[in-house]
DNA sequence: CAATAGTTTAGAATGATTATAAACTAATAA
DNA sequence: TTATTAGTTTATAATCATTCTAAACTATTG
């Protein structure tokens, strides 16, 4: 399969022209065996050291949002000063480290299936998420 | 029972000297059959307009922080602009409407028991938060 | 009551994110 | 192809929540 072709059809879906900067930001994101998490400034850093080229703030965050809104990419829900993005779109959820202020992947399969006995008029589940902190162990 | 003695004690507790603007701000965070989601914001204007009284930022940040991490309050976590509080410091979880932007309660018990099946070496589960994200019906 | 330790405040500093507008590039039509 | 149009990139400015600062103030302690 080309990878390329598959970053230009995830541009065009998002409603994006694949311009040269786009798709080395897709490099980095998407050609990858491992799933990541990452700030648009972590982007931003790995995309200069990895490709020894630097791409403006505002394309990063434009591209980001895009793929976000498409489902590309997932944002965490954590509260942070930044946001958190995650290359691995599954439905999955989280261990945070308060200590190291690390995000954990935890997959659907190893959590229980999660019930919610209540509903409200109206609205419909579109996504369940499992926060899980984490303490040292002595603490 | 005192309330106001109960407000000096948390205050206490959690470092701090019971002054006047500690005190307004207990009476709006404790001082209610109901609990509530907040922003600093949301607080501060929400003296501003009941008690008539302007207390400056800083202080508010302050004192929402000491209860923080005393237990007081409970940080909610969502990615957000800005950071929201609860004041219902029980272990439970919540709803997030996409589309209003709004927080909702989920009480523990309308959530059967969450199992996770991973674990971190050398560290502990500190708590666990599930977060419901909702659509409209007809989405 | 005096000395000390902690507090309040306005305003400045910081830092992530969003907006802007001019120069540039891809897509499209002729 | 080439010209036109529509969308993009970029540096920089604007915004906004949060944190910092230092001077004036207040509670606590001896």
């Amino acid at each position: 399969m080309n990878l390329n072709t598959d970053f230009v059809d995830k541009l065009r879906n998002s409603g994006l022209r694949p311009t040269k900067q786009r798709l080395k930001i897709c490099e980095i994101l998407f050609d990858n065996d491992k799933t990541f998490h990452f700030s648009v400034k972590d982007l931003s850093k790995i995309i200069s050291q990895k490709l020894g080229e630097k791409i403006s703030l505002a394309t990063v965050y434009n591209t980001v949002h895009a793929f976000e809104k498409k489902g590309y990419l997932k944002e965490i829900s954590i509260n942070s000063n930044q946001t958190y993005f995650d290359t691995n779109t599954s439905s999955h959820h989280h261990f945070f480290d308060e200590k190291e202020k690390k995000l954990i992947d935890l997959k659907n399969e190893d959590v229980d299936p999660i019930n919610i006995k209540k509903t409200i008029p109206g609205k419909k589940i579109k996504s369940i998420e499992v926060l899980v902190k984490l303490d040292p162990d002595n603490y």
